[in-house]
This record gives structure tokens, C-alpha cells and sequence, in this order.
DNA sequence: ACTAAATTCATTGTATACAGATTGTATAAT
DNA sequence: ATTATACAATCTGTATACAATGAATTTAGT
């Protein structure tokens, strides 16, 4: 029952999603059908099917009579990212503490110490992964399948800049990542919608603050003495 | 190159999406794959591709070894409909405002006359599917990768709603609703951000109301003298 | 030498046949 | 009569072979 044909396909889509996730396969790049089929001892059939179910979720993009191709980031993408996400983040944390069932939170807990222990090992790749199933987590505790389509489209571009700006080490900023999670886990066990939603602004405060920093680097003038550096980017 | 078999595929994808619009393929109906492979003239295996294409648009539902289906509606659906629609609808119709290119408003345009035109002969599945048509292109316009796929699964379930509740005449409102499109037509085309916004919670502001009244219709009690019907379901 | 057309090669799209899984039915045992 | 088990039928999933499309290269013409 292990290895049969059912489990090879959803090994498959997978080991796609995470290397995808990761950059490991990069924003744009072709997808050869046999080569991929034959790597993971399949037919092109099911590997096909499997793309398609891909492109439903974003990970990759259809073209007709040329190859798939993982979904693309441009500087318009990350300007889209940035006007999409505090919105959508926050209705998701907001409904995720109004909805969560208690089996829901164990998981969410337990997904938050693997995001710790990620954190001391020092795996860039660990760190987003675990940090996206974090937050996948909370999109299926709000519950609401008009918003998560959108919520998991942005978990995989966050996850893809992630592994950019998770390569400069900024331990501090992780930690205090680490932190908001085990308050919106507090929150989210509390049943409350406002406290949630608040941390899902910090968090995203914080999120954007490190993208736009990476992105946009403070200037060499900003940095003496100029208290405020701009946190607008494009 | 008309009749090419690339082209009976997105013919087929097409007629499948029409039908589940119009609920002539009702919510949670089984899709036997051999049936609709031959009525198109296709074998099984771009059904199948189809088929997970349009699973991931949030058409149909995939469930392992077992029929695709159409993607349910139930009472849960309702309410998480109504919580997720004004927010996106709100977020979208804003960015078009900002985003959109003078082809695009002629666009727009042609298909507030095709609207129009459904009004008047009376058909219910020609005015779902027009007003969709409409709305779909306000949501190109937006041009936010990450608000569309929450959105084209909000406008395939206010399709099928509005199947239902289009059945009960009500021209007045239909009336008031094609007055908000030619506003939200001239907002887009003045780029006003501030004003398409506030014409995307009135036209919510209408639209939830007949669906509430037709899912909640008003008591005999309230109908004498109190003017106030409750608006809110569930 | 350069452009244009034709041909070859590589890759995607489709059809068919077969394998595997699930559901329903019939039969047997208690 | 009821439940359990075995069998059969139906449908989904996969593999392979073939068709068609697009890109690259070669060849012919100017």
C-alpha cells in the first residue's frame, strides 16, 4: 500500500510543490514532461494530470503546445503580493480564531515547534517550509474556501521571496517571528477574532519591513542619524 | 483550424463552465467521464486534464477514485459567500479603477450592452451569464494575480445563486443594478479608486439583499407597516 | 553572403488498451 | 431475517502508441 500507484502521484505533486517552494525549481522555468515522469517512475499521463492540478493551485503556469512553467515573480508580482496579502492575511487570521477546532490548534502548535527548531539548524529551505505550513495551518482553520485560494497563492510567492531574504542572516527578526506566532496561537486559542487580526498586521508589519529592506536596502545617508527609513518600495 | 482538436478542448472546458454557471450541472452532481468524453468527441484523457483544469478554478471537485464533482453549495458556503464577497469585490473594483487600459473599458462596456440586452429578453441564464461576464472583466482589470483566484470562485458561486433568485422577477432592482455598472463604468473610466469602491458596496449592498430575501424571505409580520426586514442570514 | 523555404527533430496533445479500485449484488452461514 | 463474505460490474487511474504542433537546422535561391 505504500508504493502504490495513487501514493506515486501525490509523492509526485509533492516533491513538485516543495521544490518550487523552495527555488529549487525557479520562477519560470520550463517543466519536461519526461524528464519528470521518468524521475519520479511514472507515466506522462498521471504527470500531466498533475501539472494541471498545479496550476490550479499557482504553483505553475499552463501554456498551450509549449511546456509548463513554474509560476513567474516580476517586480509587478511584488507589487501585487504587497497590496493583496496584509488584507487577505488578516481576514484569515480573524476567521482562523473564530472557527479553530481544538484538533486544529494541537496541530497548529505542533507546527510551530517544528518552525523553532527549523530556526536553530539554520536550513534556509527548513525555515520557509515550515514557516509556510504554519500558516497553511491557519488557512484551513478560517475555513472559508472563497478566501483560500488567494491565501494559498500568496503562501507560495511568500515562501519563494522567503527563500531570498531568509539567506542574510537577521536572527533577531526571526525570533520576534517566532514570538507573534505563539501569540497568535494564544490568540486563536482564546477565541479572539480582534487579538488575531492585530497580530496578523504586526506579523505582516514585520514580514514586509524585511522584504522591502531586502528589496530596497536602506540608503548609506538614511542610516545616520534618520530614525525612519522608507518602507515603501516600487 | 476551426475544428482542431486543441480547440474542441476549449470548447469543451467552455460548456462545462457555462453549464455549472447556469446550474444546468447542479452543485455536488456526479461527472462521468465516459459520458462527457463522447458527447464532446474526445477520449477520456483531455476530459480528464479538463477536468482538473477546471478543479482548480473551483468549478468541480476531485475526489480520489471516484467521479469529479460539481463543486458544492451549501448553507456553510452561503455564509462564507457573504463574509468573503464584499472585501474582495471592494479590493477589486478599486485596482481596476487604478489598473485599467482603455481597451479594456471598451470591453467593459460591450458586455454592460450584452447585459443590458439579457434584461430585456427575460432570460435568466442569459442575464447570470452576462452579468458574470461583466464582473470577470472588471476582475481583468484589477489585474492582481492574487485577489483573481478568490474572486473567479466568488463570481461562479454568485452565477449559481443568482440562477436562483433570478427566477423571481424583480426588474426594478435588476434596473438599479445595471444603472450601478454604467456608474462603476464611468468611475473606472474617470480613475476614480474612491468612488468605484463605493459603487462595489452599493451593488453588494443590492445584490446580498435579494439573496437574502429570497433565502430569508420577509415574514407577513414584518410586511405590515415595520419597514425595517432583517437583512441578515444565518 | 544572406534570406527564405523546406525538412527534420524534439516536445506536447490525444486515443486506446489495460490495470486497479470501489460499489452493488448475490449467496451462504448463523 | 440478518449479517458477512465473495463475486461481478462499473468506473477511475496508468501506460503506451500515435498524431500534431513548434523550433531548429539545413538547403536552395537570389
Amino acid at each position: 500500500m505504500a508504493n502504490t500507484a495513487a501514493s506515486r502521484k501525490t509523492v509526485m505533486s509533492d516533491r513538485l510543490r516543495t521544490r518550487i517552494l523552495t527555488q529549487a525549481l525557479r520562477p519560470g522555468e520550463d517543466l519536461d514532461e519526461a524528464r519528470l515522469s521518468e524521475e519520479f517512475g511514472l507515466s506522462r499521463t498521471p504527470l500531466r494530470e498533475a501539472l494541471r492540478e498545479l496550476a490550479g493551485e499557482g504553483y505553475v503556469e499552463l501554456q498551450r503546445n509549449r511546456s509548463a512553467r513554474v509560476s513567474e515573480m516580476s517586480h509587478t508580482t511584488l507589487r501585487d503580493f504587497f497590496h493583496a496579502a496584509p488584507m487577505i492575511y488578516g481576514a484569515i487570521l480573524r476567521l482562523a480564531a473564530t472557527h479553530a477546532s481544538n484538533e486544529q490548534i494541537d496541530t497548529l502548535k505542533a507546527a510551530q515547534e517544528v518552525f523553532r527548531a527549523a530556526l536553530k539548524t539554520g536550513d534556509v529551505a527548513g525555515k520557509a517550509l515550515a514557516n509556510n505550513h504554519f500558516h497553511a495551518i491557519t488557512g484551513d482553520m478560517a475555513g472559508n474556501i472563497y478566501l483560500r485560494p488567494s491565501f494559498n497563492r500568496l503562501l507560495i510567492d511568500h515562501a519563494r521571496i522567503s527563500m531570498t531574504f531568509y539567506e542574510v542572516d537577521a536572527s533577531d527578526e526571526t525570533a520576534r517571528a517566532a514570538e507573534q506566532h505563539d501569540a497568535m496561537i494564544a490568540a486563536i486559542e482564546a477565541r479572539d477574532a480582534n487579538a488575531a487580526g492585530q497580530l496578523a498586521d504586526a506579523h505582516w508589519a514585520l514580514s514586509s519591513h524585511r522584504i522591502a529592506q531586502f528589496v530596497m536596502p536602506t540608503p548609506l545617508s538614511d542610516r545616520l542619524g534618520d530614525s525612519a527609513p522608507s518602507v515603501r518600495i516600487l
